[in-house]
DNA sequence: GGCACGGCGGCAACGGGTTGCCATGTATTG
DNA sequence: CAATACATGGCAACCCGTTGCCGCCGTGCC
């Protein structure tokens, strides 16, 4: 009975096979990598001498000379979002079938923290997708000077790009809230950094303008639900009707905040979001939010990283664009009749029972 | 002028760095890496000439010949979960401190997947930290073979883990609902394959046992809000007053899938949760639930592991056991006096209005 | 029988660092 | 001043595969 309780030997290497399979090491090597190349009879000797002696080929030794590593990055802006788990889901459906391996990297929000985890990984992978990168146009293009990436979330010439349709969901939103007879809305602004902000912003003013309502922002304010919440005491001061939010946990914040103050969603104040992310349906009211193919994203974006990496030239030219919808939950309304103009009830209302909200 | 725009040139190397800086490879190598053996003048002036030839030490051959890669994997059983994003920036804190990069692996709820992702990767880091593994146990031992291995939320002989305090926290919840007057408490199960599952149900059979509740079990259902909601069903056709879900995420589920059969929460029944996620906060009535210490999980047992990468020898007697609270929101409360015994009001209520719930 | 050709396997040179060991030169010590 | 110790830097082997090129051999064709 042979002895299989092997002490901590070293790893196998195609060195022990070749010498146990009486063959060259090149010829181990081609037996893995370029089976057409060697007989099979051989390569089937090899593979069972490999298997018997547990041989596993070594990724990194490979790696080295074929500067391969079947390995992409995956950037994320902050995985506390749960917006981005259907994303890297759809990224590592696309990866696995086509036999890479996806590294996750969070970065918090950070441009500093994202560029140094890009940097750090940069040599490991054979491509990266950026999605919602915080990083300066500039940055990106140097990474992608280096490796195959692709943008998502985001355009940007001369680099491949994945973005969904956002002015139609912003559209879309207005003309809803523009049916329930709003004539303002507050668009509560996220980061800076963040490329759908700014798209959303101008799309939104874009829809103001023809459909005749009147836009205006406060913000920026990080997009949480407790940056939502300071959003909320703010619009107590400036009052609205109908807000947009950046993104649906800002939103759900907004609701929170607004009703912590006695403010009613939708009664006196429709909300709309962004992504549709299962808190969303989950909070009351329900959340009217403006959904994206997330799925569809991580998968598109990564596919197409993956044709670069195969050699495919990357297409350049128009981003990549994603269909969104409008789903409508309850959290929008008919505007609520008021006797003042510009300055609704509730503002009165709650000026009256806290007279210095944003103060706390 | 010189000319900043070098063609797609080959990567800098060592060798390059030598012929310029007029010393030897493995000079500029240990300029690098072993700085204090290398004079430190030369060292600075090979670091200036590196700087300016844009020299990156390639990691992938460093590791071919130190076998380190400074990369750990992290391994979680499913990304959509949120209560992996707080484990996820905690173990991050602790690797970036040590200057190790963390590479995120979803195993999506599969055993296979997960092995697979984890055979892949296994030869390319340093270690593995295995967040609620679903693989067996001799699986897990399999991989804690050939590399440093961790294991949070799960205890198992000869391998260093990291746990919560469990079965405290399922006692405080069977102390809170006895307070409540609930003698009765129905525990919905999740994966079987979830270590945590088994001991939650155990302690709180236990904790039943000493305060004199009666606990029964249902399910398993699916850890997620649609298992939630089919347990709720489940539910129906066995009524309880007191209901202990295996998450957060299943206990939303409940809440708003008995909601939807005119079943109140917390009137009619009382749910807790574990994990105090957000949307804990969010689901109105609030739920009540057992936190756990989420970022002190992923942190400690990344620094553990990081002192096993380094040569200690890996903890591998008790289990470190992190305590929990209880969080007591909205969503339990006193037992609702009902007439029959076992059967609550609402039970007949909802069977005259709809018959058989569990056909649908 | 001579020759061209294709299949198969081996040799050796990489890829880009790391490191044990030795040689040299300088500083320290008796 | 000789002897020893230490600080530096170079040589060369090594990590583990990959791959261009060459040679051997058997086959088929003229």
């Amino acid at each position: 009975m042979p002895d299989h309780t092997e002490p901590p030997e070293k790893r196998v290497t195609i060195y022990d096979v070749a010498l146990e399979a009486d063959v060259s090491p090149s010829t181990v090597s081609r037996a893995f990598s370029r089976p057409s190349r060697v007989n099979s009879a051989t390569a089937e000797r090899i593979r069972q001498v490999a298997e018997r002696l547990g041989y596993r080929t070594n990724p990194l030794a490979r790696a080295l000379t074929t500067s391969r590593t079947r390995m992409i990055a995956l950037v994320i802006a902050d995985i506390t979002n749960p917006v981005y788990a259907e994303i890297v889901r759809g990224a590592q459906e696309a990866a696995t079938d086509g036999e890479y391996t996806t590294v996750l990297i969070d970065a918090q929000e950070s441009d500093r923290l994202e560029r140094a985890a890009v940097e750090r990984t940069l040599s490991t992978v054979d491509g990266i997708v950026l999605a919602s990168s915080r990083m300066s146009d500039s940055a990106i293009r140097m990474v992608a000077k280096q490796r195959p990436v692709v943008v998502l979330n985001r355009a940007l010439a001369d680099v491949p790009c994945v973005v969904t349709d956002d002015p139609r969901g912003v559209r879309r939103a207005a003309e809803h809230l523009g049916e329930l007879g709003h004539d303002h809305i507050t668009y509560v602004a996220g980061p800076q950094a963040s490329w759908p902000n700014g798209i959303r912003w101008r799309s939104l003013l874009e829809a103001g303008m023809e459909l005749e309502i009147k836009i205006r922002q406060i913000g920026p304010f990080s997009p949480t639900m407790a940056g939502g919440e300071r959003a909320a005491r703010e619009l107590c001061t400036r009052p609205a009707t109908a807000v947009v939010a950046f993104n649906d946990q800002m939103a759900i914040g907004i609701i929170r905040g607004l009703g912590r103050m006695g403010v009613n969603v939708p009664g006196d104040v429709s909300v709309v979001g962004f992504d549709n992310i299962l808190a969303a349906d989950i909070v009351s009211p329900g959340l009217t939010t403006v959904a994206a193919p997330l799925f569809a994203e991580g998968s598109a974006a990564t596919r197409h990283l993956l044709t670069m990496i195969e050699g495919a030239p990357g297409h350049t030219g128009r981003p990549m664009v994603l269909p969104v919808r409008l789903v409508v939950r309850d959290s929008t309304a008919t505007r609520n009749p008021s006797p003042g103009r510009a300055r609704p009830q509730w503002a009165r209302q709650r000026s009256a029972t806290d007279p210095a909200p944003h103060l706390r």
